[in-house]
DNA sequence: ACCGCATACTAAGTATTCCTTAGTGTGCGG
DNA sequence: CCGCACACTAAGGAATACTTAGTATGCGGT
């Protein structure tokens, strides 16, 4: 098969690039620091974020390390849900399990009225 | 490189199965509802759940639709941040509203803690 | 017992994609 | 103007996924 062009996923590059910039670091420094050579660290950033190519999960556990985000957040595609994924990340233990108490309520509240 | 084996992501692959299982599928109906043609989709679906083989971002998002299951949760390294995932996709939006200003909320008195 | 079928699973080669290399272009401080 | 940092890209070699063809197990029916 051949596929003029994936429209696929300017989301991974676009969720890449808004933590990258929130750390404030450049592609090549985002590179390194995840423990790709320095030699291509850059030209490899550069190709994840503008969407020509996507990295193995290895990778992307890397950079989420280095981002000091869940690696789960690259890939959400509504920017509420990755919001929640970012807010999650930055908890304590004690507060993400009253979080996914709240989501756990709120879920059985929504059963309950679709008897 | 050479590496012997990823011993990479048996995560990816247990967040399948386990997704898979909950809605009571087979491996090959899984594959041919997300698009994939019959004659290969039980070959695909059962290397991603053994985690032979990865796929690409927008075969997730087509598995992801077919388990009703927002794309971000096969990517969950912990189960606690996978289980929140699958409830907020399981909410209707306001009731996410609802969700994300609590862990707001959580998060600023966290902040506030930590003057 | 036997058959047919569904399901899970796998090896191997081809097809596709990524990674590396080498480089361009822009902007800015000195 | 020079040097440097940064973003970005083409192209080929390297690595990975996809397709094909097949094995194995279990189960319901006859």
């Amino acid at each position: 098969m051949l596929v003029v062009s994936s429209p696929s996923d300017t989301l991974f590059a676009r969720r890449m690039k808004t933590a990258r910039l929130l750390l404030g670091i450049s592609q090549m420094e985002l590179g390194i620091r995840a423990g790709i050579d320095a030699s291509s660290a850059s030209a490899r950033i550069n190709q994840y974020e503008r969407g020509k190519h996507a990295p193995d999960f290895l990778t992307v556990r890397n950079l989420a390390r280095v981002l000091a985000i869940p690696a789960a957040y690259f890939y959400a595609e509504e920017d509420q849900l990755a919001e929640l994924i970012m807010a999650a990340g930055q908890l304590q233990a004690a507060e993400r399990k009253t979080l996914l108490d709240v989501a756990k309520t709120l879920l059985n509240a929504a059963d309950a009225k679709s008897k």
